[in-house]
DNA sequence: TGAAAAACTCTACATATGTAGAGAAAATTT
DNA sequence: AAATTTTCTCTACATATGTAGAGTTTTTCA
């Protein structure tokens, strides 16, 4: 596949997650997608004809973004640990956790309005299982690092939680996460 | 308006309900609402003849269903605590909690659905709000018993582990939630 | 440069959906 | 019981959507 084939079809993905975001999956159809990616009707058509299938990429792309910033998350826990130690890196962490809330407000949405699809579309139970997996895995990370591994709260259950105020957050139903909201909940862990 | 046709009205906003659980915003139409509930066709769609009114009514019904179901759980609460004092309370609310994940799924899904849809649809930000409020209900009452205020877990906090705990099992992403998991969650709290 | 292939855009069409209203059935009133 | 109103069911229709493929443009390559 050429790249700018390849780019195209990311610059659908992306609009596919946008959409997701601002209109839930009832406001994913093709002729949508081609309006918010700013391309000619047809060509989501063209690049992904069946619908099923576009969500379920869309899902996979999703999912390489998610990890992508969890990646530099780890990256820079792991320098600010290094440099002022483990509790500046814990401070660091719920600084970053609060600020995705509006950064990443689209990736958020969009993962749990798929996440509630996998539950009832067969085809995207595998990437439903990745995306949560992709969001807790610098949340695991984390968790072995400031706690060596003796968390008293299963990483499930921290992930859940930061996955539940994020929700109500994104949604209006809660006030914005703070820093120190976040912080005492990996503290309150050791 | 008369009974019975109030009692139609029920059957139809129930089948809503079932319907976002088991296909989401984008599977309720009137013509499958009309089918889940096992009325002729036109039916919801003339009981609800606008379909962003039928979400609203819907949603209005949904959060009366948890709060007849938090009344319940507060009733059996002040009973338990009453007779065998507030730590049998507490395991008490646990294991209710616990069965309610299974028995409750579909009202919790369709709350999870109409809470993403009210971040993005005008008509619904009110009713939106009424459905956390309800769902939040009850967990403010535990806490205001079992920590006589002086909780150091916010009330919006706790809601929000339940919820994301609930979400992870509804869609198949986590375990179900354990009796001991959820106590420990409100002992901590003290 | 010109033909062949690939990539893309546009159009068409079958089905699905929201919505309104005609017509039938049931209930109410006289 | 007949007339009238109310309630409900069925049908129709305009629009939206998924999907396929015709036709066009661009690219590749001999």
């Amino acid at each position: 596949m050429s790249s700018t084939k390849q780019a195209r079809r990311v610059v659908i993905l992306d609009a596919v997650i946008k959409l997701l975001a601002s209109r839930g999956l009832e406001g994913v159809t093709h002729r949508a997608i081609d309006e918010a990616a700013g391309l000619p009707q047809g060509s989501s058509s063209y690049y992904f004809p069946k619908k099923a299938q576009l969500l379920v990429e869309a899902s996979w792309h999703l999912a390489e973004l998610l990890g992508k910033d969890c990646d530099e998350l780890q990256v820079g826990f792991a320098e600010t640990a290094a440099k002022h130690g483990v509790d500046a890196a814990v401070d660091y962490v719920a600084r970053e956790v609060v600020s995705y809330a509006d950064n990443a407000r689209d990736l958020f949405l969009a993962r749990m309005e798929l996440t509630l699809a996998s539950a009832r579309r067969e085809e995207l139970t595998d990437v439903g299982e990745e995306l949560t997996a992709a969001a807790r895995r610098p949340i695991e990370f984390f968790l072995q690092l400031i706690s060596d591994g003796r968390s008293n709260m299963p990483i499930e259950t921290c992930a859940a939680l930061i996955d539940g105020i994020s929700l109500m957050y994104a949604t209006g139903q809660g006030p914005k996460p703070t820093t120190n909201q976040i912080a005492t909940v990996f503290r309150s862990i050791l």
